[in-house]
DNA sequence: TGGGCGATTGGCT
DNA sequence: GCCAATCGCCCAC
């Protein structure tokens, strides 16, 4: 379980999915190519969040996990809200007067995890295991039967898709829609010749 | 230094 | 099912 507390209030999540990433041996990683500027965090001691902004508008959240320099990291893709639900919602609504979202939906899937819980840039390397911090693990009693824990391929990754490196809860309603990768569409041809000439590469 | 594209989402056809 | 939104990262030039 994981809660970010902040001045609006606290809001807890019981992670339903996440997803591994493994550094330099694994070239879906962010870590892949080396440290840098953004992933730093990654290269740094475990139990950290590392939160990158995506799409122009999404902040996702890791915990780091191995040892130092292995930049090691565990995707949060998903949860259920178990605590703070109203501003989880009120969050999530921000912006969208009128919408409604199902409970189950408050952190299906990793852009709306970090919606749901504030997280945002200030929390990008934060120790979790403080109990001091504002964002931090929470221990909490396994749900439901143990042992049910389904393994698949990681969503949205355009390599090593195939490694089976996502783990979620089996059956849980919070787990979010895999899709798999497809390759983004090519912008519109930049005139009509060029298109009917077959001179714009795929 | 420029431009393609991403560990996504929500709205519309 | 398809596509726009939106911006920072990072590789290639």
């Amino acid at each position: 379980m994981l809660e970010h507390e902040t001045a609006d209030g606290l809001v807890a999540v019981m992670l339903s999915e996440v997803e591994a990433y493994a550094g330099s041996i694994d070239p879906a990683s962010h870590s892949f190519r080396g440290k840098t500027g953004r992933n730093a965090v990654m290269f740094g001691p475990p139990g950290h969040a590392y939160v990158y902004f995506t799409y122009g508008m999404h902040f996702c959240a890791n915990l780091t996990c191995g040892p130092e320099g292995t930049a090691t990291a565990v995707l949060l893709r998903a949860g259920r809200i178990v605590e703070g639900v109203p501003l989880a919602a009120a969050r999530r609504l921000a912006g969208r007067p009128g919408a409604r979202i199902p409970d189950r939906d408050l952190a299906r899937g990793p852009g709306r995890l970090g919606q749901a819980l504030g997280i945002d840039r200030a929390q990008n390397g934060v120790d979790a295991c403080d109990p001091a911090s504002p964002l931090r693990i929470r221990a909490a009693a396994p749900e439901g039967t143990p042992g049910q824990i389904s393994e698949g391929p990681r969503v949205g990754v355009s390599s090593a898709a195939d490694w089976p490196w996502r783990f979620w809860r089996t059956g849980d309603p919070t787990v979010s829609v895999y899709r798999p990768y497809v390759p983004r569409t090519r912008p519109k041809p930049v005139s009509p010749s060029a298109a009917e000439d077959g001179t714009i590469p795929r």
